[in-house]
DNA sequence: CACCATAATGGGAATCGTTCCCATAACGCA
DNA sequence: TGCGTTATGGGAACGATTCCCATTATGGTG
């Protein structure tokens, strides 16, 4: 969604920032800060909290991961392709499928013209119980 | 988008029920807890900050009143229509629209559908600069 | 209208996710 | 290998939200 740093100081490839983005990359859904902190701990490659807060907010600036507000406003992130898309997820797992809805993209900014807004942007998100997470 | 409560313990009537209630009945876009707690004060009506916090969660619980994340985490609340809806938001005056697109509600239903996914809800919130905040 | 059981209030403490600060360690390039 | 600069991390600081609980107000009832 967000993409910016055009050319800025260029960034160093530290044992922390491969540590999370290795990690990030073999968790297909969200997770919070807290969580892939403790992951990493478990897993050896310990990274401070402070530099797992700073590590993600990077990798969304830079668009390789996005980020999820819980309706307990804790935010949780996954590594997510960098084409435009949205998401349905597992309420229950939080099992994540990236989806894309073409006609949507049209409409927002048709509305968003005709009352007068422009700089669009959206978002929206599915939520829903995944067939594992069924009763 | 939720709403709960059957016909749970009757709920009383109090002045800082009605005084936050009628607040809200005059603003017409999103707004902090604090912010609400600061204009009650302000107006002569002040009302804890506990009880603005209760009540609000009442309030989006019985469906009269919407709640939107901002990127900070922050909660914002807007009394709103009771049917189902969207948001076109201004993201530097806060004036917010509600929108709605028949479309959007089949095609979630339909792609979860697709994935397995049940007992689907969304949620979609359009962002941009209205006209009278533009440069 | 007075009375009571019960729900609501509010001020301050307690949570908890996230950011700050800053002395120290690690990069990357020459 | 040496150096200027960026990254790290532990703990303090923050800020929004929730908890606790003694006190007050509400909505019937008789
Ligand atoms: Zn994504
Ligand atoms: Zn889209
Ligand atoms: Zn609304
Ligand atoms: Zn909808």
């Amino acid at each position: 969604m967000t993409q910016t740093r055009p050319e800025n100081p260029p960034r160093r490839i530290t044992r922390q920032r491969s540590a999370l983005e290795a990690l990030l990359a073999e968790l297909e859904d969200f997770r919070s800060a807290q969580d892939l902190h403790a992951l990493l701990r478990d897993r050896g490659d310990g990274v401070g909290l402070a530099t797992v807060y700073r590590t993600l907010q990077a990798l969304v600036e830079e668009g390789q991961v996005d980020v999820l507000r819980g309706d307990d406003g804790e935010a949780s992130y996954r590594s997510c392709s960098p084409v435009h898309h949205h998401h349905l997820v597992c309420r229950s797992c939080r099992r994540t499928v990236e989806v894309a809805d073409p006609p949507l993209e049209r409409w927002a900014q048709r509305i968003a013209a005709e009352h007068g807004f422009a700089d669009v942007h959206h978002q929206l998100e599915v939520y829903g119980t995944c067939g594992a997470c069924a009763p």
